[in-house]
DNA sequence: CGGCGTGATACCTTTTGACTATCAGTGCCA
DNA sequence: TGGCACTGATAGTCAAAAGGTATCACGCCG
């Protein structure tokens, strides 16, 4: 049995004439009569009653004919649904959340994206920086984040930048270094240091190290601290300092005082990409990663209208280097 | 499409393999290959992402499995439906109903008629026995009753007795004839006789009269009261008499007297048929019919083992004339 | 590196759906 | 009442399309 069968058999049923029903079929009159029999033959049920003047349904015809409009139905919803999902239009999408690093921007990307694509599930994940590859990898999570400059990737994945946000010193209220216009980072090195972690990888910590070993400094010994909102509490109660990527949220820690660095060198830059797996794959990530790149793009020009982007620092963004999607 | 390109493409997409799907569905490998790339010619939607090492599923792949599986379902189930449908298991009964006539029946006829066939929905329309054939005609209804003996039916009807029962007179409390042990027509026939009418037919009253004129006899002018309980209310209050089938429920009437009639002749057995269309028609309405005529035998078994039958007035009735279902 | 597994392709055969022509009933109307 | 228009069914032929055979290219694993 075949939908044709189907077609066919709701056409005579709603014309109850096989010759019309035929040509509106684009078929003649002989083949449709087949057909019918076929389909009869095969359920073992007279659908329809026949003689030389004309069709009438039988008890089991009307009941066929609902089915079977509903089936032809069900196959065109289906068909639809197929092209949305390859559209990225629908389905479902796992992103790999980190904590901090993402939280401020989070939510309106989630928002736009919801807006654009209204169809599409998305869940957040929370995942380590260090483990957003590997997440990648057996396919948990349709997009992570890195937040290394030039992370070794396996060649099957890509990459944008996303946000890029210079580091700053974020010190207690009553600090020797609060209201400072800049702070130097030798000066910096020499204050207790305080570093987040939210599990057990320590992006934080080494993130500063690399920063104070490019600059030639040796930090004293670095705390780390679990949870975002204790770090806040410490710094603020005086007991250390910290450097963080600027766009960083720090609501419910308005006595903190954030202080630019008086180096500008791009290592200072703190850059967040997204990574997604390329060929095969999701259309739904790619839609997504797009979807941040129009972000960036109309929060830049934001920007440098208003000149007020807490997102962007004050500088120009580099143009996520957008990676052929398709 | 076809269903088979469903059929084939959940296979491959359950095996993840083209030669073992191929094997399930006894066809050979190409053959499979080449339906699924038509069905994502024709969809314009990548389902399978397939290479040298094996087979994987698309984001839009997965999505449309889903689909696929439901449609092939949801035909299964159609299939099954005009099955039951056609064997008269399923569907609509729409069942010409007399009043009082057939209360005494009907509630447990349908209460079998119900067990028998669960997902039969049965609407019972209220129809004078006058119009019965017409609304059968109509095919408004598709089971209706006929009080007449030997009705003049068109040649597509058929009919079958379903309860014989015989006629008694009915007088109230007070009457002279109250507590006799029989009565004549012949002395009937003087007494101020009441007649039911539910609507603008006067089927008792014919009845009535075709009764007393085969044995010879006229009858004073007859009063006709529309509403049942108003004619036993009349009865009961000594304003007249009238001649009633036996097995007519009389509930709520308790102090008004039943009593036979001296003759025993048959045009004194009242006898209710059922009446359907022959033929093409409906097969619930059969299968209706046929449960009457169970629920029949199963009384007259019962009546002559316990000899307390209201319904067959304790005669035996003659089996009802089956036409040849099928 | 060779054998085995994957799916794709080319070509041929078989099946089957569709077409043409025609038939047998029914009903209408001159 | 005979003819005509209309109904759906049937028989025979053709072509499209599904299925079968043989083979290929590629990747993996021992």
């Amino acid at each position: 049995m075949e939908l044709r069968h189907l077609r066919y058999f709701v056409a005579v049923a709603e014309e109850l004439n096989f010759r019309r029903a035929a040509e509106r079929l684009h078929v003649v009159q002989p083949a449709l009569s087949r057909q019918i029999k076929d389909l009869e033959y095969e359920l073992r049920v007279r659908l329809l009653d026949r003689d030389t003047t004309g069709v009438r349904l039988t008890d089991a015809g009307r009941a066929y004919l609902d089915e079977a409009r509903q089936i032809l139905e069900q196959v065109n919803r289906a068909n639809d649904l197929a092209r949305a999902a390859a559209a990225g239009r629908r389905g479902h999408l796992t992103i790999g959340n980190v904590g901090p690093v993402t939280a401020s921007f989070m939510p309106a990307s989630l928002t736009r994206f919801r807006r654009q694509y209204p169809d599409v599930i998305v869940t957040l994940m929370e995942i380590e920086p260090a483990e957003q590859i590997a997440a990648l990898d057996s396919s948990v999570i349709q997009v992570g984040f890195t937040v290394e400059k030039n992370p070794v990737l396996p060649a099957y994945l890509r990459r944008t930048s996303v946000l890029r946000s210079a580091m700053r010193a974020i010190v207690g209220p009553g600090h020797r270094l609060a209201g400072a216009r800049r702070v130097a980072l030798a000066e910096f090195s020499r204050e207790k240091l305080l570093c987040f972690a939210g599990g057990r990888s320590q992006t934080h910590a080494n993130l500063l190290r690399d920063i104070f070993a490019a600059h030639g400094l040796k930090p004293g010994p670095m705390t780390i601290v679990a949870g975002f909102e204790s770090l806040l509490a410490m710094i603020a109660g005086g007991q250390g300092v910290s450097l963080m990527p600027q766009h960083i949220s720090l609501s419910g820690a308005e006595r903190i005082e954030i202080i630019p660095l008086k180096e500008t060198s791009e290592d200072l830059v703190f850059e967040l990409s997204a990574v997604w797996r390329e060929g095969e794959v999701s259309p739904l990530a790619r839609n997504f990663v797009r979807s941040l790149s129009e972000q960036n793009q109309s929060l830049k020009r934001g920007a440098s209208l208003a000149a007020t982007s807490h997102l962007q620092n004050g500088k120009r963004v580099k143009p996520g280097r957008r990676t052929t999607p398709r």
